[in-house]
DNA sequence: CACTTGTATATACATGTGTATATTAAATAG
DNA sequence: CTATTTAATATACACATGTATATACAAGTG
């Protein structure tokens, strides 16, 4: 054990022979691979590597796993889809609820077959404990933004809300559950859930209205 | 080519050798396999039969398909949830509502662990679309029942719905996505989880209520 | 009894998988 | 230039899978 050969991780400079292909290119042949019907945990380390072009071994050099491209995949797909919605909302007016622009782009983006939010809606529920985990959090991410967003159209309206972390997470929750089920549906189907989906989100926020009247009564 | 797979039919005398083994044999043995670890369609062929412990031939006597077994299994977690369910509609009083009986039992399900529930919570987004297909048979069976149910109690009260279909969807979708979610957490967790759904669910049905009023006084 | 029929098994094959080991090739350092 | 370093590949192995084919076997029938 001699620590004589222990190399120090600032490599400023590459030596050898430059790298050809790339983690994203990994990640980019997975997404072909991936659709509304496949699922991440079905896709082999050998396939990705077929699909990218490359030797099964190259994989290697940049993951350890199939699960840490999993885990990489499933960070964009949050990232992308936040900013997504992000602009969706800033985009509300009178005309459009923020509730209608959301779901509405939610859904035009799940139909942009770039199968990054397919990710997010499927692997929630399968696969490997670390791959739910990463899933969870991004849905977190979107619920905080979420509750930011409705305290403060609330108090501008003057109808506050009753937990509003409950009502972020019940729409987040509703939509992405509804958004699994019309993935991989024709998609005039996809309008009539996402109307759906739009009473059902305003029963909610309607509801946490009440909520809070009916307590402060009592 | 007889349809033997499809119908177990009234065969009053048997030729041959006796089967010693069953579909429900088969059925269980995939049921030891699963849990909430475990989706079906990661379930090999060879592997269910070395849990049933016959040759991985002697499978196709009884299934056409692992596809097949899946959906026999889904069907079977569906005929028990909707079981369950309904006792638990029954036990609904003044003091316990609806909604608190039904989101209790329903955990109280989750944690049963015979995995049947698991089936029904994660197949439906993964999978074959027969899978998915089968699930959502299911949660609409899930889902007329309970319109029945809530258009029943809100009349009695006196508080009718605005578009009751939707309030028993958005419900059920609600609940199950947040058992999809609840499943693998330690059960104190699942506590916590469940009064939130139950808050979550008094949103939507007091939010239809009000939908309800605001659409006769406009 | 022998015969037929549905059932379970044994054997085998082609294919796909993850990965260990050894090798080649390109870019940089001296 | 040569030497070094490292990315990418080639080859190979052990293993698991679905299923085709052939065979053994038990229970009924005549």
């Amino acid at each position: 054990m001699s620590d004589q050969a222990n190399t120090p991780p600032e490599k400023t400079s590459h030596q050898g022979r430059k790298a050809v292909i790339s983690r994203e290119d990994l990640i980019n042949a997975a997404l072909k691979l991936l659709g509304p019907q496949r699922s991440i945990s079905s896709l082999s380390l050998r396939e990705v590597a077929r699909a990218a072009d490359i030797a099964p071994n190259s994989f290697y050099r940049h993951f350890k796993d199939m699960d840490e491209l999993a885990i990489a995949l499933i960070d964009q797909a949050g990232r992308s889809l936040r900013k997504i919605i992000g602009e969706a909302r800033q985009s509300a007016s009178p005309q459009k609820s923020v509730i209608r622009t959301s779901t509405e782009s939610f859904i035009r983006q799940l139909n942009a077959d770039e199968a990054l939010l397919h990710i997010l809606l499927r692997e929630g529920s399968v696969g490997s404990p670390a791959f739910k985990a990463a899933v969870e959090r991004e849905l977190t991410f979107f619920e905080e933004e979420l509750c930011a967003d409705l305290v403060r159209l609330g108090n501008a309206k003057g109808k506050p809300l009753f937990a509003p972390e409950l009502v972020a997470k019940g729409m987040t929750r509703l939509v992405f559950e509804m958004g699994t089920r019309a993935m991989d549906l024709p998609e005039e189907h996809q309008t009539d859930i996402m109307e759906d989906t739009i009473v059902m989100l305003r029963m909610i926020l309607i509801g946490a209205e009440q909520m809070v009247k009916n307590k402060s009564n009592s």
